[in-house]
DNA sequence: ATAGGGTTAG
């Protein structure tokens, strides 16, 4: 980066932003978990030096209320209204995981709220309803005032499809509140069951497009217990309520649960529990078994469902399909064909989702050959390109590094007329960062907003993201399963001729044109992103977020936490984390005191920020685990590192991460894997010198990279294998299968009983803080007790 | 009354 993007500044902010904790609510809530230095397995301390033993807050920061001793409750203001009815309403717990209320991964968020809203157009409301939403929008500031405005309209409004009108429609406004207030008035004097139901099922929906999921279940549990929940309409919203959030399982629970309630699931049904099937990375094999099922009922599947049992061929990314390699990623290829041969035979035409959802999954599968061919077939076939289909295509071919094609496909949707919406721009913004031209997609993300178009949270994570990081020399698996260096398409005289005239003719379309033109010539060089210098401007991005009231989400800590590990030095990491405690003091301030080693001071903080990970689903926090636990073992405090990796190991983030014989670090980052290693090491070591057996073979896996965007990426296997070199450890790279180190018992039982293996498996935070220091040596009792 | 598609991290 050349220059600093607006509103970078360190120390610019002085506002108070949000959420310092409630040290009562913590002592209430973590009495029992004991803080590392009162856990005797935890009390070995480092005797190394102290070092910057600074005050809690930096001078910049003077203005701020210290974060501990704050009293203040956590906001209100966000907590839903709690209804009377519905007193089961989950509460937004804080920043970082208010819009993660359960177990469900980020990817479903950012789709939620005004994402595709149900429309009410053709449906059969009265003029008078349209009346009674503005007054509704305008003056219900309140649960009171919102019936106030009702009861003035009462006599006017006609029974339950006015109600459904404005319910939906403030649902589309992203008012869940008012929407229930609502339903409550509506239902509560609507006489006739059926029309009751009408409105729960259309409350339901509404609630799961929002992502209110929680809520969607209490209606629904209030319906069925009203006597009118009890029909099909209300089980498939809900069902469609569950995948939407990625509750997969739930929704495939209701689904069967049906014929309990004497319910026949209908065609919707089936499509509802199918789409949620895929959303939740169903297997394709599981989710035809309820395809068939469907079928024995004589259920005839409609468009619908062959576009949602495809996107169960298609899901996921790059990294899915590197998981899968050669055989499976054929196989896939394999079963959207099946699919779409069984669309035909059973006289469908493919649509414009059909062909989205094959773009995006021959894109995801590399296979550009094929893309073309299909996006050629459809056109031929008269079905329309849509603004999905050329936002998929210019992220396909973005991502794949093939920006001329990419550039082609963009000045063709702007022939079309069509207008780019957030996620086109967020899609372009993310392909600019990862090439490294962090300052091309600030502009870009100038540019949008100018023209009226909001960034969102993925936005602003691709650019926080790019900070510090070097542009990726991405390879991916060509059709075979190989594995190749990206292509980057040269530019050609003609096309800079093209983009130099369409610099004369039109500047808003030139940014978007000249930055592929320069992308596909690789001419970007002096504008690339050097790395490290300028981390302070995710300050500046963190700033203009709060501003624009973008919430931050675990993906942006995650990736501010993977930033700190790029900062060029401990201090600037540090700074960079005080700075930020002042926007989020719970979240930062744990990731800042970790790293200062005022270990035993955060830690009941930690626990309470663990806890809210905990709530969402297991990727999604194994990722911050990692991500905190790289950035603490980048700058040395690996005691820190480990302390975080045992409670996530604890809090079961990564499943089965060891037993007796076998370490499986296969999930975990570098720093995270190192740390873990040392400590199922140490207990190893425990047992021999408890006199246990060892297992005759003891294994450490790392897989080979699957897990890594990079396909074949083995950082981490290469990380332990420097690590166990550096300690001496015996173990040796099994032959049969790269991802596993292997050692007998017995030499490892050798190796830890030598006199100084002990020393170089204890690990110690460089910088420790005064208050950690006060235990003194560590016994060799306390030793075995790890 | 109930059902489908595109952007971030891992």
């Amino acid at each position: 980066m050349a220059s600093t993007p607006p509103n970078c500044s360190i120390t610019a902010t002085t506002k108070r932003y949000q959420n310092h904790p409630n040290p009562h609510n913590q002592l209430k809530n973590h009495r029992q978990t004991p803080t590392p230095t009162q856990n005797p397995h935890q009390r070995w301390t480092s005797n190394q030096r102290v070092s910057l033993a600074k005050p809690p807050l930096p001078p910049s920061s003077r203005n701020a209320p210290k974060p501990v001793a704050n009293t203040t409750t956590t906001t209100t203001t966000h907590h839903p209204q709690i209804l009377p009815t519905f007193p089961s309403f989950q509460s937004p717990k804080s920043e970082l995981v208010s819009d993660f209320p359960g177990r469900r991964s980020t990817r479903f968020v950012s789709k939620l709220h005004f994402g595709r809203p149900k429309t009410t157009m053709g449906t059969r409301h009265t003029s008078v309803a349209q009346e009674a939403l503005q007054h509704v929008i305008e003056y219900g500031k309140d649960e009171r005032a919102i019936e106030n405005v009702l009861l003035n309209f009462e006599s006017r409004l006609s029974g339950s499809d006015d109600y459904v009108f404005l319910l939906r429609e403030l649902g589309n406004r992203g008012d869940s509140k008012k929407a229930i207030c609502c339903f409550e008035f509506a239902v509560k004097r609507e006489r006739k069951k059926n029309e009751q139901g009408k409105l729960a099922s259309a409350m339901i929906s509404t609630l799961g497009r929002l992502g209110k999921v929680e809520m969607a279940k209490t209606v629904f549990e209030a319906a069925l217990i009203e006597g009118y929940g009890n029909t099909v309409y209300a089980f498939s919203a809900l069902i469609s309520a569950y995948g939407r959030s990625g509750y997969c399982n739930e929704a495939i629970k209701i689904f069967y649960s049906m014929k309990d309630y004497g319910l026949k699931p209908n065609l919707v049904t089936y499509n509802a529990v199918i789409d949620a099937c895929g959303k939740g990375g169903v297997e394709f094999k599981r989710v035809v078994e309820i395809f068939d099922e469907m079928l024995r009922n004589g259920m005839q599947p409609d468009r619908i469902t062959f576009n949602s049992l495809l996107a169960v061929c298609s899901k996921g990314g790059l990294w899915e399909a590197a998981r899968s390699l050669s055989s499976e990623m054929l196989g896939r290829f394999e079963e959207a064909m099946d699919v779409c041969r069984e669309m035909e035979n059973s006289g469908i035409r493919k649509d414009v989702v059909t062909y989205n959802a094959l773009l995006g999954g021959y894109g995801k599968q590399y296979k550009y050959d094929v893309v073309r061919r299909v996006f050629e077939e459809m056109k031929a076939r008269h079905v329309s390109p849509n603004l999905l289909t050329y936002s998929t295509l210019i992220d396909v071919y973005s991502k794949g590094g093939l920006y001329r094609e990419a550039m082609d496909v963009f000045r063709e949707f702007k022939k079309a007329g069509l207008k780019a919406d957030v996620v086109l721009y967020s899609a372009l913004i993310d392909a600019l960062c990862k090439n490294g031209l962090v300052e091309s997609a600030v502009s870009l993300l100038d540019e949008m907003t100018k023209e009226g178009i909001r960034p969102n949270v993925v936005t602003y994570n691709s650019i926080i993201d790019a900070f510090g990081r070097p542009a990726t020399t991405e390879s991916v698996v060509d059709d075979a399963g190989r594995i190749s260096e990206l292509q980057i398409e040269s530019l050609s005289s003609s096309v800079v001729e093209k983009v130099t005239k369409s610099l004369v003719v039109d500047r808003e379309d030139n940014q978007i044109i000249r930055i592929f033109g320069q992308l596909a010539a690789e001419k970007a060089d002096q504008a690339k992103n050097s790395g490290g210098q300028e981390m302070m401007c995710i300050l500046g991005v963190f700033h203009k977020m709060h501003e624009l009231e973008i919430k931050p989400n675990v993906v942006t800590f995650s990736a501010i936490l993977n930033a700190c590990s790029r900062c060029n030095s401990f201090e600037e990491a540090s700074v960079l984390l005080e700075e930020l405690r002042l926007f989020d003091n719970q979240v930062y301030g744990v990731a800042h005191g970790l790293l200062m080693g005022y270990r035993e001071n955060v830690w009941e903080q930690a626990q309470s920020l663990f806890d809210e990970v905990k709530l969402m689903d297991s990727s999604t926090a194994s990722a911050f685990y990692n991500a905190l636990t790289d950035m603490l073992w980048h700058f040395g405090q690996k005691r820190g590192a480990q302390l975080v990796v045992l409670e996530g190991k604890r809090r079961q983030v990564w499943e089965n991460v060891w037993s007796e014989s076998c370490i499986d670090l296969h999930l975990m980052s570098s720093g995270a894997a190192r740390a873990m290693l040392h400590a199922w090491l140490l207990d190893v070591r425990s047992i021999v010198f408890e006199g246990h057996e060892v297992p005759k073979l003891l294994s450490i896996l790392t897989g080979w990279g699957k897990h890594s965007k990079v396909v074949g990426d083995s950082t981490l296997r290469r990380a332990i294998e420097a690590l166990l070199t550096g300690m001496g450890a015996p173990f040796r790279l099994a032959k049969c299968n790269l991802g596993r180190f292997i050692s007998t018992g017995s030499v490892v039982a050798a190796w830890l009983r030598e006199s100084g293996t002990l020393k170089v498996l204890v690990l110690h935070d460089d910088r420790a803080h005064r208050e950690n220091l006060r235990f003194g040596q560590i016994s060799n009792f306390q030793m075995l007790q790890l």
